[in-house]
DNA sequence: TTGTAGGCGTTATCAC
DNA sequence: GTGATAACGCCTACAA
């Protein structure tokens, strides 16, 4: 007696709803699914009727394999406990919401190869399109991705990155030159004329554009960059990188350190205040992208407001969109300053 | 002539690749996929690389209308952007990733008539399971969740609650009683006497634990609660709660804000900065989880250390695994004392 | 407008 | 061990 009563064996099919309305399987999945409406009133009623008498829901598979594509959307983020790639999911998860789509997601924590893999794994979803929102680098390390994605887009699915790419890449792109540019020139303005930056590895293409405009601006302003440290784009690499310059050179007051990402400063303020220095009067700090921690913090992170959530809100439009115009101009970015890097005297 | 020379039309499907290996449908769907291996070794490997020739993934839609359930773990949060539900997913994530499945996330909100929707729409994935982490309220608001997931349950689905849950809805459950208990109790002991708590709505089961636990620990060690306040579960509710606070009434130095999360006890510092006093010498204050960020902002936030990824990660495992010891202890938790609640003088 | 029937890519139950 | 073949639940010409 496993099972006793139950009305409804395990879920209410079409194939219920339609006996149970007295219609025929095409016209249930008329009125419960199809795109094309031309059902008669009585009978939108009856199935209607039906289908929420038996709690009926489409399986979603089934429709997929008889559609030949799924209403999913996967998203692939190097972290998801990051919030940079947080508050991008959300924006993602919106947009998603609002079409009807779900949202896949999948880590590739920085690594290639698995992005790879993933993306492969990921094809057996049918989905609309990917998202690509995990760093993108040029090197050779990326060329696995190639011929993943070729098949994904094979077999009619989207493919977005955020940043720059090539061919039928679909792409977001936050213009990190220019905002960094004048991240580094506004900050020669408050006097600041030596820095030090904390990047990813070179071939880091968000990274080399924030490194890159930063210098420019820097520099154009009368400022050196003393400096250009590898280390990553994690909380821990900007800590590590920093309590080691504290600790193998002498770091004059007034020195900024420009952390390639919000999150990276954030590890970059931990170091200074542990070798007993201070944020701000002593040792600026600037980052990148503007998480809503950076306006809690003290003292407060200047950086460059990046809108993450409608980056992601984008992303999604970008896969669902028909109509794209690859020419888009990038997102502005503002520069946002606060306490972190005050007035040099 | 719609279909002309491309080699690979679309994707491969496991019917080109048993032809292309000469061997039958069925074949190549055990050594592929299937799961007791019964075929030739010659067999398995003409399959094999058939297979990878031929660049096949298995359509996961087909294999779920096909098997009636999809290799999917279902995760419902309340906002993907807080850092706590961005960590709790994390670990869901490499649970998933662990086991081969998907995870698809869906966002609550905090809305109990969105929260049901989205499980009705998500029985539709036909998933493994079903993660609940968005907070869990007890109110006749949450009984619309109540038949979507019986008919989850009632077609095989496994649903998991972080929190306590009732029925045969398994959940991994965090010790915030104890916890609370722990840290309102260790307060006294540095000297606090005067405490405003600042949690979410009555009913929220996450929010009266911790209530209800610290009061215990802080009158235990001599304290009082001057004040529970009742606003949310967000940055931004704590912050505002807290403004209005220190604008009606007159809060002496020394006393005690605890904040019913991290998240939320990071907005009660910002305002408390805001109107010109001091976390921690002036006004102390306390949180819950332990998120990344509390290490990193000055001074540190005092809390209760929550293994977040672990959480999420045991949530997933108990989606899977067939033995569940419904009587496990809950985690245990530890108190983490930072610079936000200084020893009184 | 409505119903019939064939097909989507896999799995699983059979005989062989 | 291997291979037909009937499901799985749904969509969609095509016919009525």
């Amino acid at each position: 007696m496993s099972e006793s009563a139950t009305p409804t064996r395990g879920a209410a099919t079409l194939h219920d709803v339609a006996r149970e309305a007295g219609v025929s399987l095409a016209t249930a999945s008329r009125v419960l699914n199809g795109s094309t409406r031309k059902v008669a009133e009585s009978y939108r009623e009856r199935v209607e009727a039906a289908a929420d008498k038996l709690g009926y829901t489409a399986n979603l598979s089934a429709q997929a394999t008889a559609r030949g594509t799924a209403a999913i959307v996967a998203l692939l983020v190097a972290d998801i406990a990051d919030p940079y790639f947080a508050q991008l999911a959300s924006g993602v998860a919106r947009g998603a919401d609002e079409a009807g789509l779900v949202v896949t997601i999948a880590i590739t924590e920085r690594d290639p190869q698995r992005e790879a893999r993933l993306v492969r794994a990921l094809r057996g979803q049918r989905p609309r399109g990917l998202i690509l929102a995990a760093s993108r680098t040029g090197g050779p390390e990326a060329a696995v991705l190639e011929p993943e994605l070729e098949a994904f887009q094979g077999m009619g699915g989207r493919v977005v990155a955020l940043g720059p790419a090539e061919g039928d890449i679909r792409s977001v792109v936050v213009d990190n030159r220019t905002g960094s540019r004048a991240l580094g020139r506004h900050l020669t303005t408050l006097g600041y004329r030596d820095v030090v930056i904390i990047g990813a590895r070179e071939g880091v293409h968000t990274s080399d554009d924030r490194i890159a405009g930063f210098s420019e601006g820097f520099t154009a302003g009368g400022g050196q960059v003393r400096e250009v440290i590898r280390a990553g784009f994690t909380r821990d690499a900007g800590y590590e990188a920093t309590a080691r310059l504290l600790a193998e050179q002498s770091v004059p007051a007034g020195t900024l350190v420009f952390g390639i990402s919000d999150v990276v400063a954030i590890g970059v303020m931990s170091a200074v205040r542990e070798a007993g220095r201070f944020v701000g009067s002593d040792i600026a700090v600037a980052g990148f992208d503007d998480i809503a921690t950076g306006r809690d913090i003290r003292p407060g992170l200047t950086t460059v407001h990046v809108p993450l959530e409608e980056v992601g809100y984008r992303a999604l439009r970008a896969v669902l969109d028909e109509e794209w115009d690859a020419s888009q101009p990038p997102l502005a970015l503002d520069v946002v300053v606060r306490g972190s890097t005050p007035v040099r005297a």
